[in-house]
DNA sequence: GTATTAATGCAACTTACTTGCATTATAATC
DNA sequence: GATTATAATGCAAGTAAGTTGCATTAATAC
């Protein structure tokens, strides 16, 4: 059986706040990166109206604790998403702005290749499309 | 014989200060992308002491004449390159900071893979990868 | 129920970037 | 070379996203 985020934290001695728990419930439900605005406004949709600055916090902490992945778009704003998605990369539309989950498959051979050309111990790496979304063109 | 950017500009009417020439020629003999704060730090040394709002002001300027190009990384601040460069991407060193850019020669299966995928009109994408330098392993 | 301290809210701050407006300086024309 | 139009600039003030200090609140252990 798998332990929810939630439980995890509860077992090692993190406190279960409404706030923590309602960001990871919003994260879970949300099939695209957010923002911490955007966060910060659909809690208080929802009866959850905590402060901007412990969305921030918590934002950091939930980072901290590798619950969560930080996304950079092109826009000013970062994004966050659920860190236990399957590895996978995003399509933006331009127009609309909706952002999208995408899977590559040749994406093994790609990071072979950049491993070989550069002697570089990669972690991590971030692949964006942006375009037009076929519903927008 | 292939024209400036600074004969460019002149001939399309715009003024050529010692703001315009001297950021037009640091990015130029800049191999990496650079931060707006980088350029103003940057032309300092060289003796051409501008505002940093004139340094904003002009990568606006020179990104409307797309001149340059924007690119956003992992931190806050936005960096700009030329445009001119032919097509690549960034390896970031996480360790010591520094930014290579990086050719990848399976792209166009990679953008053709989601390009039949997705549906979208696909106008840009960028790829960052990040990782430990040889240097800093 | 009490005690401990993690989490919170508020206000003030920082950083990156933008805007308004008066001044300066490029370059076209005389 | 002087005159003129207006692009470019500097300064100060403003904005937006995110951070920090500190006093207060509340989740959990006992």
């Amino acid at each position: 059986m798998i332990k929810s985020h939630i439980n995890n934290l509860q077992s090692k001695g993190f406190r279960i706040t409404s706030a923590r728990s309602a960001i990871i419930n919003l994260l879970e439900s949300t099939p695209h990166p957010i923002t911490a605005n955007s966060i910060h406004k659909l809690l208080k949709k929802v009866g959850t109206d905590v402060n901007i600055t412990t969305v921030y916090r918590e934002i950091e902490f939930l980072l901290s604790q590798k619950i969560i992945n930080k996304i950079q778009l092109f826009d000013t704003e970062l994004h966050y998403e659920m860190a236990d998605r399957t590895h996978h990369h995003h399509i933006v539309c331009t127009d609309c702005k909706a952002i999208e989950d995408l899977k590559i498959d040749s994406e093994k051979d790609l990071l072979d290749e950049v491993c070989s050309d550069t002697r570089y111990k990669i972690s991590t790496h971030s692949l964006t499309f942006y375009g037009v979304c076929p519903a927008c063109k």
